[in-house]
DNA sequence: TAATTATGACGAC
DNA sequence: TCGTCCTAATTAC
């Protein structure tokens, strides 16, 4: 279920509680024993995101792939330390996003709704006993029990250490692999704005984007153009630059094609911070707490299909594109 | 209890 | 363009 900024934050949870700690490899539900074994009892040197890909290094030189698909999820159980939101949003106040938003503003506001109780997670400082579903978001499944935790469902392969658990389930793909093999799959990867927002970056994207003849619907999903986008952030990128869904890639002005770049950097930096796809900005602290609950209040066309656009009152349309759910306002992306 | 749905991606025609 | 794989939560009956 999750879009790129979801393997960013599940790639930090590994970071945190998992590099330079010796882990032991299972698979519960067997479909994933003889890959298992090939980690197991190794010491996790490295996890990194690349756009929807996880990569977790082992101190033998070999690496674990893990794509989550379309439901996949990754439980921790155990004492987690969690991510600082408030600490990071103190240490970067003052910063300003590209588009003029005051960001981490708006994840304070985030982090204190949640010291507030309202929203499920985020502590700062020790590890806490508690267990975690990250997924396109994440909650927080209030069940302390023993560690390490029963294997529930269809555990594909368990993570452990002394103090923590990762359970994989639902994934798209879960593999082994050598060095090469990993440089050869980051080498098919379109550019991530959250590992480079170079301008080089930015021009790669806005070149292949202004060859094709695709429809810049497609063009955004493909993963080896941009890496991340999914169907929700291709919606509403789309919205938000006023951009019909249908244009070829190569009908569109340079200017349009390298805002549509930038803001999915600023999009993306939003989601991997608070852990919400957050794609209506510029709201005033009430309509952001509201929109931190409710999904619905979230998006600008993502599942409003029938209901008034809110910039100009036509019913947003629902189409198929790619064989996923296109969701667009036929007047303001005409 | 069954059907439906999902924020992916791949391979066969 | 279609079928296929992966799983669990939600919704319908």
């Amino acid at each position: 279920m999750p879009e790129g900024h979801s393997v960013h934050r599940i790639a930090r949870q590994f970071a945190r509680n998992f590099v330079g700690r010796r882990v032991h490899l299972s698979s519960p539900q067997g479909r994933f024993a003889a890959g298992a074994a090939l980690l197991d009892g190794h010491v996790m040197t490295d996890a990194r995101a690349v756009g929807k890909q996880m990569f977790l290094e082992f101190d033998h030189g070999l690496w674990l792939r893990v794509h989550l698909g379309m439901y996949g999820a990754w439980d921790f159980a155990g004492d987690i330390l969690m991510d600082a939101t408030i600490a990071s949003a103190n240490g970067r106040m003052g910063q300003t996003s590209q588009r003029g938003t005051d960001v981490d503003s708006a994840v304070l506001d985030a982090a204190v709704l949640d010291s507030a109780g309202e929203n499920s997670m985020h502590s700062i400082g020790a590890p806490r006993r508690t267990r975690v579903r990250m997924a396109e978001q994440e909650k927080e499944i209030d069940q302390p029990g023993t560690f390490p935790p029963e294997p529930v469902g269809q555990v594909r392969v368990r993570l452990l250490t002394d103090t923590v658990s990762a359970d994989l389930r639902g994934p798209t793909a879960c593999e082994v692999l050598d060095p090469a093999q990993v440089q050869a799959v980051i080498d098919k990867a379109g550019p991530d704005p959250q590992l480079d927002d170079s301008t080089a970056a930015e021009d790669r994207f806005t070149a292949v984007v202004r060859r094709k003849p695709t429809p810049i619907g497609l063009l955004l999903m493909d993963q080896s153009v941009v890496s991340g986008i999914g169907n929700v952030y291709r919606a509403e990128l789309l919205f938000r630059a006023q951009v019909n869904p249908y244009a070829p890639g190569k009908s569109l002005p340079e200017d349009t094609v390298r805002d549509l770049w930038r803001d999915w950097a600023h999009l993306l930096k939003i989601g991997v911070e608070t852990g919400q796809m957050m794609t209506m900005d510029d709201l005033d602290g009430d309509e952001w707490r509201l929109a931190m609950k409710n999904r619905a209040d979230r998006h600008w066309v993502y599942k409003r299909e029938g209901l008034p656009c809110r910039i100009c009152g036509t019913h947003i349309t629902l189409a198929e594109m790619g064989a996923r759910k296109l969701y667009f306002c036929p007047r303001c992306q005409a």
